[in-house]
DNA sequence: CCTGATCCTGACCGTCCGGTCAAACGTTTT
DNA sequence: AAAACGTTTGACCGGACGGTCAGGATCAGG
């Protein structure tokens, strides 16, 4: 929405702190469940300071959600329909168990955003993400049409990628649990099968 | 732990419907974003009332997980060693869905508490869970090896009954969002969809 | 070195939180 | 009918919550 291009270093440098606070803060405990002492604790400010340079709590949530549901639909939109099928439908399941993997934080926010019923950004899923999905739906549909990968639902199939790659972020304590110490990356193992698992849905 | 008879019939009803409340109030909000009168305005009762009945917030929770788990493994306990490998896989998920269906803010509950690091629960995980997996685990993998059904990591594959079940469930705004209301039940298609990809996925 | 703008804080406010308690209300038993 | 028990409530407590404010510290430019 505004343009909003923190004047100073000091500005960059707290805001930055801030929202990184906040984000570990919030996607452990949901919105109400977070509290401003916490963030600004692990933030290494006071309260006060901390509403010097957001006005609320809400505030501070939006900014992080505002920010999540771009780079969290990047993946998707770029999933080429030139491209081979197979290949592309796997390089977008590689991408997104990569940032389940290096943003997990970003995922379990997500999650408690959507577990709470998405009251924030419900309209954006209406809108923004059901059009990209139903775009991407399609070029799915003609891939599958066309023979050139098997027949399968586009959406549960963008479904299934979600959940699977989601699931090792939101869902990463019960993965060790029951992989225990001694099985590796939980990670390694997930592109293992999933490669396999879509290899095998996915060739005609 | 202690057997919990209820002597009256009011006991009996309040309890009730203070469980069921605060499986409502604490599936949408997580243990920290529950309110006790939320729960209690919920339940049509007082907030001393609902203190009569349970010693705490914590009580309340304690009690919803510990039913939680026994009925939430119950669908992979069922497993069969002596049934077809890709019907009793076929059944497991199937059972799953249904769960997911049936049990929405069940299994939100859990999402809420393994997203918050399991602090309750995380020795249930290591303990009961791990090794019931383990055991199950050996048995695909016995499957697996006699050449019963294609070759898989027994615990990733169950990870993929997980996350493509439970996502129907914790993530069912969104999958209704995307799908838009003209659709159908996203129950129906997530059953056809996951027939399709795990006998795929399974068959030698 | 002064000055104005930016940055930061201690003290505080009203509200809500989980939880307590004594007393009142109902119901069952004798 | 009254004693005994189970149930419900209003009033209250100390602490934590989101947020405010006046003023002090710090920094940048002249």
């Amino acid at each position: 929405m505004s343009s909003d291009p923190p004047r100073t270093r000091i500005q960059r440098r707290n805001r930055r702190a801030i929202l990184e606070a906040a984000l570990a803060v919030f996607s452990q405990h949901g919105f109400r469940g977070a509290t401003l002492d916490q963030i600004a604790a692990e933030a290494g400010l006071s309260k006060p300071n901390l509403l010097y340079y957001f006005p609320s709590k809400e505030a501070i949530h939006e900014t992080l959600l505002a920010g999540l549901l771009e780079t969290w639909l990047d993946p998707l939109r770029a999933l080429d329909p030139a491209g081979d099928p197979i290949e592309e439908i796997l390089g977008y399941v590689r991408r997104k168990l990569a940032m389940s993997r290096d943003f997990p934080r970003e995922s379990r926010l997500f999650a408690n955003e959507i577990l709470q019923g998405a009251p924030r950004i419900g309209p954006t899923l209406d809108g923004e993400l059901k059009s990209l999905v139903d775009e991407k739906a399609a070029v799915i549909a003609g891939w599958s049409a066309a023979g050139r990968i098997a027949d399968v639902d586009p959406w549960h199939l963008i479904f299934s990628i979600w959940a699977l790659t989601q699931h090792y972020a939101d869902f990463d304590v019960q993965v060790r649990a029951v992989l225990g110490p001694d099985r590796g990356d939980p990670f390694d193992g997930a592109e293992r099968h999933l490669v396999t698992l879509f290899t095998r849905l996915l060739t005609p």
